[in-house]
DNA sequence: TATAAATTAATGAACGTTCATTCTTTTTTA
DNA sequence: TAAAAAAGAATGAACGTTCATTAATTTATA
C-alpha cells in the first residue's frame, strides 16, 4: 500500500475516533489524547493531519455531512412527481440515521452547539441543494406551502432529529409504522393541499 | 433583608452567571472560575450552593425549564376547543423563546448534548405534562392524529428550537406572519383533518 | 543495483494553562 | 464570642499544543 493511501487511511482512524469519542461526552469529551489513543496513534501525529482540534472537528462535520448527503440524494431522479422525489429524500434520510446512529447523532449536535464554525457549517449546508431545489420546483407546481425553506425543513426534516434520539434512549421504537406516520405529518406539514 | 433570602438571591445569580456562560461557548465555557466571576463570587462558594458543577448545570436545566412551562402553560384552560389551547400553548412557548433568547437556546442545548442527567431529563419532561394531557383528549375527540407523543412533540413543538437557532444567527426573521405559517404547519403536522 | 543522502512520518515527553475541587483563613452574623 | 458563611490560595489532573528526536521511506549518487 502507498503511503498516500496509508495517509487517507489514518485520517479517516482520527475522524472515526473524534466521532465516536464526541458522541460519548460531548466536545469536551473528545481530547486529543484520547482521540489519539483510539486511533492508536501519538497525540502530536494529529497535527500532522489537522491544525487543530477545531480543524478536526470542522472537518469531521463537513465529512459526516457529505456522507449524509450522498445517502440522501442517492437515486435523485428529477423526472419523477415533488412528492415522490421528496419522500424518497425523507425514507434516505431516516434510513441512514438509523443505520448511521453515531453519524446521526453528532450531525444533530452540530446543528445546536456552537462547535462548528459558522462558516463551515455553511459550507455543510451546500450539500442539501438538491433539497432546496425541490422545494422551488413544488412551489411553483403550488404543491408546496408558499413559505422559507427554513420553515419547510424545521418541520418536515429537522424533527427527524428528534425521533431518532429518543429512539437511542430506548423511548420510542422507530418502525415501519412509526416512520410511515412521521413521512405522514411531515407531508402535512408542508403541502398546500392535502 | 434575611439570610435565607440572600442565599436564595445568590443561587439565582449563580444559575444565571452560569446559563449566560453556557449559551457563549457551551457547558467547557462555564468554569466555575468564570461563574463566580460573573456571579461576584468565590469558587469555592458555589460548593456552598451546588454539590458539583453537573449538579449545577442539573439544577439549572430544571430551573429554566419549569419557568419556560409555566409561560408556557400561562392561562391554562380546559373549558375551550382542544385547538384552541395548543394554539395558546404554542404561541405562548414562541413568546417566551423569542423574549428569553438565552433560556431557550440552553434548553435547545439540552436536547441534544448528553450535558443533563437522563434522570434529571426525564424529571424536566413532568412539566410538559398539560401538554400530553390535552393531546391525549384531542386524540379520544378525534381532532388530533392516534399517533406517539413523541411524534405529535417532534412535529408541532421541536421545529420551534430550529427556527430560533436561525433567527439567533440571523439567517431567519421570526415575525408575526412567519410566527402564524410556522404555527399552520406545526398544527397541520399532527391534527386529524385538514 | 547498492549505498548514501534527503525527505517525510511519527513519536513520547514536556510546555504553560485551565480545569473542578478542596483546604485554610478571614469575615460576617447571631 | 461561638458558629456560619465566604473568601482566596492551593491542589492534582487534564487540557491543547509544541518540541527535539527517531524511524521509515523515497530520491539521488556511484
Amino acid at each position: 500500500m502507498g503511503q498516500l493511501q496509508k495517509s487517507k487511511i489514518k485520517r479517516i482512524a482520527l475522524l472515526s475516533a473524534t466521532l465516536s469519542l464526541v458522541n460519548n461526552g460531548g466536545i469536551q469529551g473528545a481530547s486529543m489524547a484520547k482521540v489519539a489513543k483510539v486511533a492508536n496513534v501519538s497525540p502530536a501525529t494529529i497535527y500532522l493531519y489537522f491544525e487543530s482540534k477545531q480543524d478536526l472537528v470542522n472537518q469531521l462535520y463537513l465529512y459526516v455531512k457529505s456522507g449524509f448527503a450522498e445517502a440522501a440524494f442517492k437515486g435523485y431522479n428529477q423526472d419523477i412527481a415533488v412528492k415522490d422525489i421528496f419522500k424518497r429524500i425523507w425514507f434516505n434520510m431516516s434510513s441512514f440515521k438509523l443505520e448511521f446512529k453515531e453519524e446521526a447523532s453528532f450531525l444533530s449536535q452540530c446543528d445546536n452547539t456552537p462547535m462548528i464554525d459558522e462558516k463551515t457549517r455553511q459550507e455543510g449546508l451546500l450539500y442539501m441543494t438538491p433539497l432546496f431545489d425541490l422545494w422551488v420546483r413544488g412551489k411553483k407546481e403550488g404543491i408546496i406551502k408558499d413559505i422559507s425553506p427554513y420553515l419547510l425543513y424545521a418541520f418536515s426534516i429537522y424533527p427527524m432529529a428528534f425521533l431518532m434520539n429518543m429512539q437511542n434512549r430506548g423511548l420510542c421504537q422507530l418502525d415501519k409504522k412509526v416512520l410511515e406516520e412521521s413521512f405522514q405529518a411531515a407531508w402535512d406539514s408542508i403541502c398546500e393541499i392535502k
